[in-house]
DNA sequence: CTGAAAGCGCTTACAG
DNA sequence: CTGAAAGCGCTTACAG
């Protein structure tokens, strides 16, 4: 069963396989092509069920409909709502998205993005693991339109969308604060140098009443659960009464290991970054700094696609949306 | 700035095109081409920082490295990680993805087969919503490699990999009568004609003890949290004293429903299908069965690669993996 | 109002 | 051991 294509049509109809690919593309009218025969190529290609080539198409015009998605593991409820999002805003538009896992490791990343514009990708929307933005050079010499979320690169003239995480983890630690907690700790995740990350400690610090009480316990994101279950022992008995974790993934492993110990939290309030499910459902619930994840996403995509449509007459965009405070 | 292509290449070295392509594509010796020519071709290739165009060798050879991935809604905990163990494991073997969300609609899933057959996608990956096995023959009309996970439908001739869902059922109720339930009724969701929602049901019924007493809620997909509510509250004062849940979603919505009553579940027992993180969080744990999510994702990319590398002696490969009961 | 031709970047018989 | 040529399916000047 070969596959139908432009010469099928103009060959079973007698025209030429350019007048067929005017007429397909909408430019009829605009050519000045008579109405009744624009009218029997389309019923013709309806009728053999005529479905273009998008790669003979893209290798032609140059541009393939598709953006190039990069985050560092969609079975993270944080990345999987934001994929869908761009999914939704790009689908929309009539694009296509190539959706990769980087697990935060630098060399896949830098592999992915390499095979993405091998597939000629018309853009990137990337949530970097890189440690240097230095990493994203090849990128921009490539030519490849990108636009950073989530994490971003200070002094890099990208366009991105984020938000604003130093807010917010003041406004956490603040709420801490308004709960009776005197010395809240941080629960941080390595790498620290992940903006968002470097950014909620910035936020942590800033909200911190009394400085000299700072205190941070770095987890390793491929070891949470064993991290959190330490920097939980190293607490008990001293005055730290509250902690504000950088991300749910570490809240969660506090939830896991006070669900195991039985005695729950204790003394100890808890709030985190992102909002998720889990944190309404639990006993006590945990209040939480919520990112809007939808806009996030619609908003990388606009961006990007901008970019893609009118390349020069853009200037680089950083946006950053503000987040929400949810008490619980 | 251009792409490096072939050409490039052969021109700045004095050789011809198909000479540069046969030995970037490890062709080389085989054709018994110089080996100083071969290491000169190399070099430059690593040089001009040459990628090859997919989309050309995709038109040219017929074969694109791309396998398509429709999901009802990444975002949903068991798709996104059935995603990321496609994702690793297509990865691992050469194949990238493009994935898109059906959300249960199935004219938007024939869009978007269409658009995926139009990118020349290699083969697809299916978590199908439609309702009946015919929609599926313009599939395989189109002749595209095709594996169906999480939902088949039955009697049609297509690779396959779901889990034993009756037996799992059965299991989870027969779990509510060792912890003393007298009559477990099920929760299921709309639309049941979903194969995997409905061998559920089945299980549900071969494991009921007294099948007078099968009571069955439909709750519809598109509005989960309120026919959750509505049936809590039908379920109030009854002698049913044991929910089965068909899914994750509709716990989730069970536990939300009761979480903010403040009465926990009261009576009730409670076991779903899938299991979640959050069923190890909350107060009283909630016991499940577990699906193999990683199994099926691999299992169905090596089917399907297969299926692509040797399209005849093949027969149909419909996979049922088990399940897994979480005592809780 | 319509067609013939070139060319996007690649691979693969074929020829020598 | 290597090259010239055809062709995958499309779009876009160009010509008439």
């Amino acid at each position: 069963m070969k596959k139908v294509s432009l010469k099928d049509i103009a060959e079973s109809l007698g025209v030429s396989k350019a007048l067929v690919s005017l007429v397909l593309n909408g430019k009829g009218d605009e050519r000045g092509i008579n109405k009744q025969t624009q009218e029997r190529v389309r019923l013709k290609a309806k009728e053999l069920n005529y479905i273009p080539n998008q790669y003979a198409r893209g290798l032609r015009v140059g541009r393939t409909n598709t953006i190039g998605v990069i985050v560092p593991d969609i079975s993270n409820v944080f990345y999987g709502t934001l994929c869908k999002a761009i999914e939704q805003e790009a689908y929309s538009k009539g694009y296509n998205l190539i959706i990769s896992n980087s697990y935060e490791d630098v060399q896949k990343e830098k592999k992915l993005i390499t095979d993405l514009i091998n597939r000629n990708i018309d853009g990137l929307i990337l949530a970097s693991s890189f440690d240097n933005k230095n990493e994203l050079q090849g990128l921009k010499d490539n030519d490849v339109p990108l636009v950073l979320v989530d994490r971003v690169f200070e002094g890099l003239d990208v366009d991105s969308v984020s938000v604003s995480n130093v807010e917010g983890a003041e406004k956490a630690v603040n709420f801490l604060y308004k709960q009776g907690v005197k010395s809240p700790v941080c629960f941080t995740i390595s790498p620290v140098y992940i903006s968002s990350i470097s950014e909620r400690i910035t936020g942590y610090l800033n909200g911190l009443e009394n400085k000299k009480m700072a205190k941070l316990f770095q987890i390793p994101h491929d070891n949470i659960q064993e991290g959190v279950n330490l920097a939980l022992k190293e607490l008990k008995g001293t005055e730290y009464d509250g902690i504000f974790c950088v991300n749910n993934s570490i809240a969660k492993a506090i939830l896991k290991a006070s669900s195991s110990q039985n005695d729950q939290f204790g003394r100890l309030k808890i709030i985190s970054f992102d909002d998720i499910e889990i944190f309404d459902l639990v006993k006590p619930k945990i209040s939480s700094v919520a990112q809007p994840i939808e806009k996030i996403g619609n908003n990388a995509v606009e961006l990007l696609i901008d970019r893609l449509e009118k390349k020069d007459a853009h200037v680089i965009e950083q946006r950053v949306l503000e987040t929400n405070l949810i008490e619980r």
